[in-house]
DNA sequence: TATGAATGAGACTTCATTCAT
DNA sequence: GATGAATGAAGTCTCATTCAT
């Protein structure tokens, strides 16, 4: 399995940082080979082209990350409670890795539609585990029964995308972490007293 | 002015069917001239460059919207039914034009960081239109009164931004305008019963 | 004819200053028009192409210059002597006209091989002059009788149009005109003691 | 070193063919890299840009010329001697290479100020050297002691390069280094007998 | 496996010139 | 005679990918 050779993930995090630091139009095969420390052809016996990496890495930080939430969510069966934990984890990654929060939030985005595309079927994945909290907490009568859960989904994820991004184009400079409350009352209650 | 003459528009509006059908990077000058009826040295007795032409064609398409919700918006002074009106105005608008709508909540955003900051100065507009109805909203009592306005600026506008995006990447299937009560109501008063 | 109406005149003068002040590559047909106060068309009125407003430019300039130089030349008999007013006026002319001395020592000799050939043809008017000097030298016996007419022509134009350019080169910060007994002397003389 | 490669030499010697024969404004990347045998991108590995292939091939050429030339006067001491050397290396080195005299007399000339400011740099070192030539005569009293240094050597290198770019412009069509003795001799005897 | 030199397609922009008014 | 809006051809350079070593 290519993805267990030490030199995949050596190119992956190479590409996170190249991306982060020089954005994605600047973000040359050769640059990110140079920082990974391989050649340029070695790339592509890794990777089949360009698109390979990005998806591929997409699909590593991302994977790694709904698997860490659905364990924290284990920990509780209350909707609401969950949904306080998907915040929280979902801002304390990016807060963890400042380098990946610029890729996923801002410069991934400008990756053409084909690509977009594809990220957009790994975050199935995640919107799912989304979906899978609004449903049980409609089932249990924790959130309100005529709950619409694309739409309150799409709320969910909108919010905490919105609010993330924000963080990362004022250059971080403040604690998303400390954001997750607000956000999740917000999202509970809404905008109404 | 060289925004009143008619040629202006023509590329403008040409730009948009451009972009749309092609997408962002397919989108050549000459492409664009072509749809618009006029010479490819004829954008640039109108536009700096290519990238004027995308700023131009958001600013004047946004700079329209900004206005008829304002205009709207004056009908009502209680701010739910405000957002209401800008939740409805904003759908309705893409559902107006369905090339529109590609362009911005795909095409455009695949631009460089560059345009992108000019874009996002236009957006401000729209941003501080959010801010004052919520505003309004906790001064006239009718929102939570320790509201985080910018919290909730983000979660109406990525809430109001990610269901559009969803409708467009789902080809605009189904009816955009008949989701504005769900949106609406999720956001005045969350997922909670 | 059309080389006696005052906009031809204009349109010259307009030339050699924006030529002079935004170099030859950047002296676009529409600026010469701007700095003429005449609309772009009325140029073609006036000259087939912007070449042959170069060529006329530098026809008009030296024509003048070859006339003058006979006529202060026709003051004495004696080539040596009429050398030196050769010498004098080409640079008194050039300190005359100091956006006339960048055009024609520097600006013009970058237009391509057609107009220099044609520039070439003017030029040669000048070139039979210095030519008749020689050859009146040669023949009174103030000028070594062996000499070879077209080298000497070479070297007198060669060395004037060196210490020109030079001192346009240098920005014309010391004065041309005190350079021509030097310049004579070196011409009559030699390096030799 | 990229000097050194091969394909550095050999897409120089290309650009002096090309431009020879096409002329500077019709010498494109793509019929240099023809000529060269090399894809129109492989250029880019060996020069920055158009422009750096110019000036490097002035460089190349003029910097080889320099030194052997300073070879050449190290035979003599005598000023005198040391200045028909030069004009007989002159003269031989563009008679050895009808395309380069075709180059660096005529092509090269109608490049932009930028491009010129930087082959001045490079013309510098030949200016230099004859200086030296003409310091040495001063100081060993075998040219005038009073001499303009400055003035002799653009009289020098003024006709120098007149009687070369007439040779050049007559298409070569006489030998240029039958003329050095009779050149020599005007530029130490002067006109007079 | 790993290398890295070489490839070559593709698009923005300028500006001399025209011609309907 | 005078205008000036419109035209449209043409060239530099980047960078993902390959393949001989």
């Amino acid at each position: 399995m290519k993805k267990d050779k030490p030199k995949y993930k050596l190119i992956i995090d190479a590409a996170v940082v190249v991306i982060a630091e020089n954005g994605y139009h600047h973000a040359q095969v050769s640059k990110i080979a140079k920082q990974a420390g391989v050649a340029d052809g070695t790339i592509y016996l890794y990777f089949k082209n360009k698109e390979d990496i990005l998806i591929s890495l997409f699909e590593e930080k991302m994977g790694q990350f709904v698997q860490k939430i659905r364990k924290k969510m284990a920990d509780t069966e209350d909707a609401v409670e969950q949904l306080k934990v998907l915040v929280e984890s979902h801002f304390q990654m990016l807060a963890d890795d400042h380098h990946l929060a610029i890729v996923t939030q801002l410069e991934l985005r400008q990756s053409n539609k084909d690509i977009r595309m594809r990220i957009n079927k790994v975050l199935k994945e995640y919107l799912v585990l989304v979906d899978d909290v609004l449903q049980n907490g409609v089932e249990t009568g924790v959130l309100s029964e005529d709950l619409d859960i694309r739409l309150a989904r799409q709320m969910v994820f909108g919010t905490i995308d919105e609010v993330a991004t924000s963080w990362v184009i004022n250059d971080q400079k403040y604690s998303i972490t400390e954001l997750s409350p607000g956000v999740h009352r917000l999202l509970v209650k809404g905008l109404c007293k």
